[in-house]
DNA sequence: GCTTGACTCTGTAGTTACTCCAGGGTCCAT
DNA sequence: ATGGACCCTGGAGTAACTACAGAGTCAAGC
């Protein structure tokens, strides 16, 4: 076992949050208080970084703090029924897809551009309609 | 040609929002002002509808107001250079990118959660790990 | 062993991006 | 001609950070 212990700044830096941010989720009990070093340190571990880091790519990816609770009390179903599991996983995972699939139609459009960059000019761009509602 | 013409009930409808973001959007300019009718209601077609479903998706997928500013003015690339157009849709697409990733583990995850539970219990999950820092 | 600069602490105030009233006007189906 | 569902403006409230201020800690270098 790594025995990794980290200042709140090196969490920080490699979870690509900010330092105020982890105070923040500490305060609002997202994020569990750490031991104190005896400079009254926080010192943070393997797990901090691992559950810290879910949570910043997680709202990265559009998702409100209650549904990375939400999926955070999924990912640790302490005495779950099997149904409650599969309903709120599989509810989730519809949201995932709707945005994966917008994101690819996205990234098409991102990509076409460039392309058309890559032959002089621009001859059309659609990215707006690449997340408009298709009529 | 369809005339469409809507409240901002229906607009809100339609694009999953609430009325009183349109009318902040509105605001702080990220939205034409619309004509108004008669009775002083605001009036909107088929491209406020465009613009709006693309701001509201783009927002879902967790980028910035600033991001989708960006994203806007590289739909309409007004008189730009093809190397800045170029630029900015490479740093974009680099980001839409790690977003599908991400999201894609997510899914298998979430996938494999379901799985589990159809054959009686969860062995295991690795939502978390999905999303953290490979070592 | 003392300084100095980078980092940490707590607490509070400011920012972004909405969201929710209050108090009033409009529209239209009965 | 009236009740209910909608719209208007303006302002206050909320979520999720973000940025200080003022003070303490730590390690490197002299």
């Amino acid at each position: 076992m790594t025995n990794l212990s980290m200042t709140i700044g090196e969490l920080a830096r490699r979870t690509n949050s900010k330092v105020e941010t982890i105070r923040y989720y500490e305060k609002i009990g997202l994020l569990a208080e750490p031991v104190r070093t005896a400079g009254n340190y926080r010192s943070y571990g393997q797990d901090h970084l691992r559950r810290l880091s879910f949570v910043r790519r997680s709202r990265d990816l559009g998702f409100s703090l209650d549904q990375v609770r939400a999926l955070l009390d999924l990912a640790l179903h302490r005495d779950w029924s099997c149904d409650a599991v599969d309903a709120i996983a599989k509810e989730h995972l519809a949201e995932v897809d709707r945005k994966i699939a917008d994101l690819q139609a996205l990234r098409r459009e991102l990509d076409s551009m460039i392309d058309q960059c890559g032959s002089g000019s621009i001859a059309q761009c659609r990215i707006i309609e690449a997340l408009s509602p298709k009529e």
